[in-house]
DNA sequence: AGTATTAATAAGAATATACTTATATACTGA
DNA sequence: TCAGTATATAAGTATATTCTTATTAATACT
């Protein structure tokens, strides 16, 4: 695990990457437990495409990375981010967000591919 | 000093305001020292107007405050903000900018009302 | 009072952001 | 190979953001 300091550009960029409550949420959620893009859309009610597009945001910044499992392609927290220590603090401070899923789980909603 | 922690969205808000590279280190300059507009106006060489109203949303939000002192108006972080914590853990993170205040020094354009 | 200085506000323009709908791509299983 | 499911991409639109310039407000100094 890495622990560069972010310099005062790279961590605007990254703030305002969490600036966005989808986004945050999502950071959030992948970084207590992997989840895909069809729970994300259950989860905030929103368009796939309009998930899609948080998740290549956060992707092309290196927060998060994916994994093919399947037909499903699970999203979670990059672990080698070189800022991921600066993500984890920032998170580390607002609630969990693991009711959420259980939510899902109660509607037999959740993907799992065991 | 209160440790309330944010939820999401407020959690979203507060980071949006700190996800602009002047607003995160006018932020993190105030909590190093109090400054007044026109040493942020030479500090990252932009306009009055614009510099006076990154001040006002942080202002706006709660994570500033203003004291006039003669003609100028110096501007700290609120040690009474709610979420002074949450603030703070997220600036304490980034390089210390007081190098910025000490070009000014240098350069005999400090302010000082004593 | 009159002028200079500091800061805030207003209005408008350029750009960025976050959606929408339509379509393309990738994988699964019959 | 074909149909179904999951995800990504493209293009367009509505709104938000961040500047700009012009003006106003408040204070200081003579």
């Amino acid at each position: 695990m890495q622990i560069t300091s972010p310099d005062l550009d790279t961590a605007a960029n990254i703030l305002k990457l969490l600036g966005d409550k989808t986004r945050l949420a999502i950071v959030k959620i992948v970084s207590e437990q992997e989840c895909c893009v069809c729970e994300f859309v259950d989860l905030f009610q929103m368009t796939q495409p309009a998930i899609s597009q948080h998740l290549r945001k956060l992707k092309d910044a290196g927060l998060v990375s994916e994994t093919r499992r399947g037909q499903w392609i699970f999203y979670s927290l990059n672990k080698t981010c070189p800022y991921l220590t600066f993500i984890q603090t920032v998170i580390e401070q607002i609630p969990s967000q693991t009711f959420k899923l259980e939510e899902l789980e109660a509607q037999g909603k959740r993907i799992c591919c065991d």
